[in-house]
RNA sequence: GUGAGUGUAGCUCAGUUGGUUAGAGCGUCUGGUUGUGGCCCAGAAGGCCGUGGGUUCAAGUCCCAUCUCUCACCCCA
């Protein structure tokens, strides 16, 4: 038998309302915030993902699906979509057409990890994107929108957590603070932490290593280490959160991975999902455009884990109601008039009904189960004496309760099911 | 990439110290009404017990390998 790819799921019928009312929140939302849609290609140039997110991330130096083509260009699926959203900036002169552009995106994203709860090969992110303007109101903006379309779901137990990574020179200096400070302590670090002083000392903070930890408790602070400019940048943000009553954290240990991001960077988790907690991330991203060719336009987007969300939705026990019931079953009573039968429910769903038909050659009663089981609001009866006499006997299905139709007269049958 | 665990009907799971024809609930189908659903009742279909090898008179049960999926680490949405 051959199966889904490890890592990948099918989306079943019995589920798909679940992420229809998710996209339709995000949709909503995006509007009333005046971003508009963007859809990009699933695969890029490999190059546009090394040099954005950054060549030595986790990301790009182990987790991304990267093949040649027929000719010789390395292509890679694209294991998020900013990159993407950044580079169709550029590509069709955004910067020049519009002061702001207010973007957003919902589709899937590919990552070579090992999947556990939260976390899949293939997984779907929605997000945003706010390019042209360093307006701190705009970090705010997205903070509060993310917030608002997750907690529009019902989800509960969620943590805003936020940060300032300030400018990529404070921050470098910042580093080489840290390195400093760590040396004396080097041996005592646990392995991980080991590495991570040279790959990303920032990470160290994440430890979850009691020793480590005790060390990182009076190590120097990234907010001490801002610039005026960056903090009072930071500061606006905070009042903005305030006023708009989301409750935030800082947690001064939020290390955006990606290498893009400046000043603000934001997580949105939840504890109902496993260790995978994190259900949406984001943050500023000021070099972003000008590293992958743009003018300097600085950004500030988020995006978050769709799977992750519905996962958090599901051990929440908050669920949105199937709206897939049908408006009418045509039940044959018998086989004398099968083409009549078919061509009324076609009529039926010419005048906009949701309408089905047994195509089995199945009993009355096998018909009306599967009525039931579909949750039909009315049966239309074909066939019988009724039909020879020219009627139709329709049934109104919560109430049992039974009238007849002229079977000529179309138009009071469809009155009658549309009156509900 | 590292570690731990899992694998019996479509689904959720039982299966006694290895011992005859492998079970339940749900779901599916048929019937209980010469033409009417939900509830109830009766019956039926559906399993190379993940795969391969081994131990044994005998393996769903024990051993090895392999695959699968799950969870965690790492990292991230």
């Amino acid at each position: 038998m051959i199966k889904a790819i490890y890592g990948t799921r099918d989306i079943l019928p019995t589920n798909i309302h679940q992420w229809l009312n998710l996209e339709s929140i995000i949709r909503k939302t995006m509007k009333a915030y005046n971003y508009s849609e963007i859809r990009t290609p699933v695969f890029e140039e490999t190059a546009l993902f090394s040099r954005s997110i950054g060549e030595n991330t986790d990301i790009v130096s182990k987790e991304m699906y990267t093949f040649t083509d027929r000719g010789e260009t390395s292509i890679t699926l694209r294991p998020e979509l900013t990159a993407s959203v950044v580079r169709a900036f550029i590509e069709h002169s955004f910067d020049k057409i519009y002061n702001l552009s207010k973007l957003y995106y919902i589709g899937p994203a590919f990552r070579q990890e090992r999947p556990q709860a939260g976390r899949l090969r293939q997984f779907h992110q929605f997000g945003a994107e706010a390019i042209g303007c360093e307006d701190p109101s705009l970090d705010a903006e997205m903070i509060i929108m993310a917030f608002r379309i997750i907690s529009a779901l019902g989800l509960k137990s969620l943590t805003v957590k936020i940060n300032s990574l300030g400018l990529p020179a404070e921050r470098d200096y910042y580093r080489e603070k840290l390195r400093e400070y760590l040396k004396p302590f080097l041996e005592k670090l646990s392995a991980e932490s080991i590495k991570r002083f040279d790959s990303n000392v920032l990470r160290i903070f994440d430890s979850k290593d009691e020793r480590d930890i005790k060390i990182m408790s009076s190590a120097p602070q990234l907010i001490d280490f801002l610039s005026e400019s960056s903090l009072q940048h930071f500061e606006t943000v905070k009042n903005a959160l305030i006023a708009a009553e989301i409750p935030y954290e800082i947690d001064p240990a939020l290390v955006r991975g990606l290498d893009y991001y400046t000043h603000t960077t934001f997580e949105i988790v939840s504890n109902s999902v496993g260790s995978q907690s994190a259900l949406c991330g984001g943050g500023r991203y000021n070099g972003l455009v000008a590293e992958l060719g743009g003018t300097d336009a600085p950004g500030v987007g988020f995006a978050a884990g769709m799977e992750r969300i519905l996962l958090a939705c599901e051990n929440e026990n908050v669920f949105s109601v199937s709206p897939d019931a049908l408006d009418v079953y045509v039940c044959r009573i018998n086989n004398d008039f099968k083409n009549d039968a078919f061509q009324i429910c076609l009529k039926l769903r010419d005048a906009g009904f949701a309408a089905e038909i047994d195509y089995l050659q199945r009993s009355v009663k096998a018909q009306m189960r599967e009525a039931n089981r579909l949750n039909s609001r009315f049966v239309a009866f074909i066939g019988g004496t009724e039909f020879l006499e020219g009627k139709i006997r329709i049934k109104d299905m919560p109430s049992g309760t039974e009238v007849e139709v002229k079977s000529s007269d179309m138009e009071s049958l469809i009155r009658i099911i549309r009156k509900d």
